[in-house]
DNA sequence: GGTCTCCGTGTGATTTTATAACATTTCACG
DNA sequence: CGTGAAATGTTATAAAATCACACGGAGACC
């Protein structure tokens, strides 16, 4: 339950490694991902909210076995297709994304726009930020467009070093 | 074994989905991963050689079973650590790469250059083709460098529908 | 040539991640 | 209410990846 209040300008970082109010994060984000679920007649079901909900308070990549874990904990199904049902229907509805390199989810943290996300995942302490990218609009999409491939998504996850462990690193 | 013989201009195709002279292909592979090996020092064994081969001759991502399948046949050990051992070997000198939505392997169609490679994966046929991309240079740099972090390898995967499918996609 | 060590390989077992299949419940809609 | 589609719960299994340990061959060193 860390609080600190003095959040070092966080609207000055695109995303991610900032400090930030995390209560208000997380139900502002359980809001939003409510009403777009109403306005997108998506039923917002108990699990779904609570896996969200899980991902928004943790606020990192989890494996979808430490999700079923929790859930177990507040009382729902323990099985495996309980958490992957939830999570499919959050990856489907831009609410949450996979990070393929780590096999794990993330709540999206913009979620009403449509939006191409792409992740920076540090390999020392595993924090993940979202932002955004174009990789269709370079070479990628320079390629594509010569081979006649049609890009419909595209995974774009960058592994380094957050500024908070830069100083642990080795190089 | 189709050999439609009217490529389409594949001189014009930046890598990938074009047709070629395979055993071509894939003998000078070989032997340039072992020209690599040899001045970098790297033992380039029966195992690791096998693999590539496959990886060459297939020339699409193949799972890790399905290469220890193929190398059971040819009386290398059965086991997953024989495959898994090797393709990390090929994946950390560049002359293979992991297709992560996949969970499976490719050979590096340029492994002498050091680069930054991106896959085209088509939803359909599942054929991947390698190019290049700079994802550091564009929105994702941007946010790096704002944010303090620093990127040492990235994965770019774009899915969607390659030229030899475009009609049977229903959209 | 001996022999020591490192690295790669072979193998059995296990862990982690994900899906199949099917019964039951919930909910929107008529 | 009744009905059908969607969501959930549960058992079982598949697929992907790693651990742990034994064996053996290629070089380094004497």
């Amino acid at each position: 339950m860390t609080s600190s209040s003095n959040s070092n300008d966080p609207s000055s970082y695109p995303l991610g490694f900032a400090q930030h109010d995390h209560a208000a994060c997380v139900s502002d984000a359980l809001g939003a991902a409510e009403a777009h679920c109403v306005s997108d007649g998506l039923r917002f079901t108990p699990v779904r909210r609570k896996v969200l909900e899980i991902l928004l308070q943790e606020h990192r990549a989890l494996g979808a076995y430490t999700i079923l874990d929790l859930l177990r904990e507040s009382g729902f199904g323990s099985q495996p297709p309980v958490a992957y049902r939830a999570l499919d229907f959050l990856v489907a509805n831009g609410l949450a994304h996979k990070i393929e390199r780590m096999n794990a989810f993330i709540a999206c943290v913009h979620p009403s726009q449509s939006h191409t996300p792409a992740f920076m995942i540090c390999r020392l302490c595993e924090a993940v930020a979202e932002t955004q990218s174009s990789p269709a609009k370079g070479a990628l999409g320079d390629a594509a467009r010569a081979t006649g491939f049609r890009i419909e998504r595209t995974v774009v996850e960058a592994e380094g070093v957050c500024p908070a462990c830069i100083d642990k690193a080795d190089t």
